[in-house]
DNA sequence: GAGCTTGTTCGACGGTTGTCGAACATGGGT
DNA sequence: ACCCATGTTCGACAACCGTCGAACAAGCTC
């Protein structure tokens, strides 16, 4: 298992955007985002389980989270340090509790 | 012409993400993001006028741009304190030139 | 008014994306 | 060894998106 995850200089800009506008994808970066490792499992969003595991791929290419495998589970977690680093201020503003939505 | 430029507040975020999330546009608010109004025909990204003002009317539906009418020509440009107000360190991350792409 | 310029709207097309169930792979338990 | 749990992969399907040319609308100038 190849576990293919970019450097995130090489991602370009519009696919980290593209990673961050869905609904489901945003409330798995917002549950990671206090920090920390989550099994993939512990996701309960009203999806299945095939469509879970394509959104945490999405992020994980798109060099937003990593992943560890641990026997039959993995744990994903953000990569908020390299994030912050590299675009400064996207996760806070996007994370931020206030509002968006109709 | 109605010229529908919702409230920032008003957007889901996943709308304002989707929005930036594609080259042109971004191509679009990066030009836009020094300031002042531009015409609309003076953004010559190697798209058909039809596609450019797709892509404009997706930045206004998205509450990133304001858009004056004066004769048969429209005058563009980013509504950047809201945008700072409401995400802030948004624009600047993604705007910064260091990056993205391969 | 004729004609030009600027920009929008209308199909249409092809490609991408989100979603699912089913099948598969892997690694424990007992 | 068998079963169960956790995830991934594989079609398939519908919806959406970026793109275009063509038609249209509105305003300016002569």
């Amino acid at each position: 298992m190849e576990l293919h995850e970019p450097e995130l200089r090489e991602v370009p800009v519009t696919a980290v955007l593209a990673a961050l506008a869905d609904d489901v994808r945003l409330q798995i970066v917002r549950a990671l985002a206090p920090g920390g490792e989550h099994a993939c499992g512990s996701f309960e969003f009203g999806v299945s389980k095939a469509t879970r595991s394509h959104h945490l791929k999405v992020l994980r290419e798109a060099g937003l989270t990593r992943t560890r495998v641990a026997g039959t589970t993995r744990y994903v977690r953000l990569r908020r340090e390299e994030l912050d680093r590299l675009y400064p201020g996207l996760l806070d503003a996007v994370l931020a509790e206030r509002g968006g939505v109709a």
